[in-house]
DNA sequence: CGGTCCGGTGAGAAGTTATCACCGGTGGGA
DNA sequence: TCCCACCGGTGATAACTTCTCACCGGACCG
């Protein structure tokens, strides 16, 4: 971020112009979705044409993964400044889903269909990395009966020695498997609902989404999961 | 579908040349995604020539809402199947991610990122209800416990409470508040964790996402929720 | 002050969806 | 049986898209 800036006036343009074809590209895909992301209309938005912007990008393709990237790398952010503000798993659940809110299509281009060709570059993984530490922190401080107390039910049991058996995506992650397991269904409880109602599967049954969220947030940090 | 097949020989000529366009969409859009359907690709497939496709589609768009339509209604009937086979709600649960690792991007195809115009025709969400229903009967099933003894916790007992006063959704069913709760449940952690599988958020994480699947169901089904 | 690199343009290729007018065979009614 | 209407298919065309190429001019660096 020291260099990000550039030194010369070339490389400060540069840079400028990058920040505002990406600014163009995100409102595309807020009204458009992402299939709905035309290069040509932005060259014409900015008032340049056609081909120019390929100074700057590779293509429609490199375009969206640094999209991609840059999503990526704001939920992170989102999450880090939670936990850092001393937000609990809670507080993570509704960092997550704010940051969801705010911006559907973003959230889709993270966590939505992908595409078959398309292979992730390496960073991201590095990033999801680092929000499932931030999350395994925060699992980590609620569950201090770690010795399986809660999980001595066969379901929870068989995952939870399963993750002791496969813990390689946590690293050296001082987290037991009771953290693991709860981490876990914190991301893929809370993105099922979120997912869902940002998808509009809820609209028209009635009731409030939010409520569902903090159910389910709530069975998550209380007691037995 | 008792005159599905068309009496008249031309009918039955056109039902089965949109059967086999919709075959041919069918695989194109499990190598390349909903977006990358081509039209030309078909017809140049089957030996005819651009524009012979749109006597029997009106457009891409048309076609795509018609593989959507068909899709929900493939989930309904073998999620109608299953409970028909007697399965209980950990059946449906395997039946549902059977259905969806049969086809990844049909399963997507529903489920998946929206386009911010589209809109779902009406007997979509009458296809939505049928499988909401056939979840709700399993749901009350293994819910004998329906008073609440197990959510007299303040999670499930907020949400217990908002879904007693908007149950519109569930229609005349005779499920109580309990269950009503435990099928939405249902519906939004196994999409959860399959969503997440099906993207390919879980490649190189090293465990393995049936045991993780089958943990969520398993604490649906038990006990406390 | 000169040379080099870089950003921009216009033309053009290869695709796409979608619409148009036109034609020929098939089928149904008189 | 005949005849006409309808229906399916084609070629041309328009308006898009991404992306490549050759070219040009100005700004920046040494």
């Amino acid at each position: 971020m020291a260099d990000k800036d550039g030194r010369t006036p070339r490389e400060r343009y540069r840079n400028q112009v990058r920040a505002e074809i990406k600014e163009r590209a995100w409102e595309q895909i807020a009204t458009s979705g992402a299939p709905g992301l035309s290069l040509n209309a932005i060259a014409k938005q900015m008032g340049l044409s056609g081909p120019a912007l390929y100074r700057y990008f590779a293509g429609r393709d490199d375009l969206i993964t640094e999209l991609i990237r840059d999503a990526y790398r704001g939920l992170a952010d989102a999450v880090r400044a939670a936990a850092a503000g001393g937000a609990d798993l809670a507080g993570l659940g509704a960092a997550l889903r704010a940051w969801a809110l705010a911006d559907p299509q973003r959230y889709f281009l993270v966590y939505g269909t992908p595409v078959p060709g398309y292979h992730a570059p390496d960073d991201v993984t590095g990033i999801a990395r680092e929000i499932m530490a931030t999350l395994l922190d925060a699992a980590r401080l609620t569950d201090d009966d770690a010795d399986g107390t809660g999980g001595t039910d066969g379901a929870g049991g068989a995952l939870e020695a399963h993750l002791a058996a496969h813990r390689a995506w946590a690293g050296d992650h001082p987290a037991g498997p009771a953290a693991l397991g709860r981490a876990l269904s914190f991301w893929t409880r809370l993105h099922g609902v979120l997912s869902l109602e940002l998808a509009g599967h809820f609209t028209g049954m009635g009731f409030d989404p939010a409520v569902l969220y903090g159910a389910e947030l709530d069975r998550l940090t209380h007691a037995v999961p």
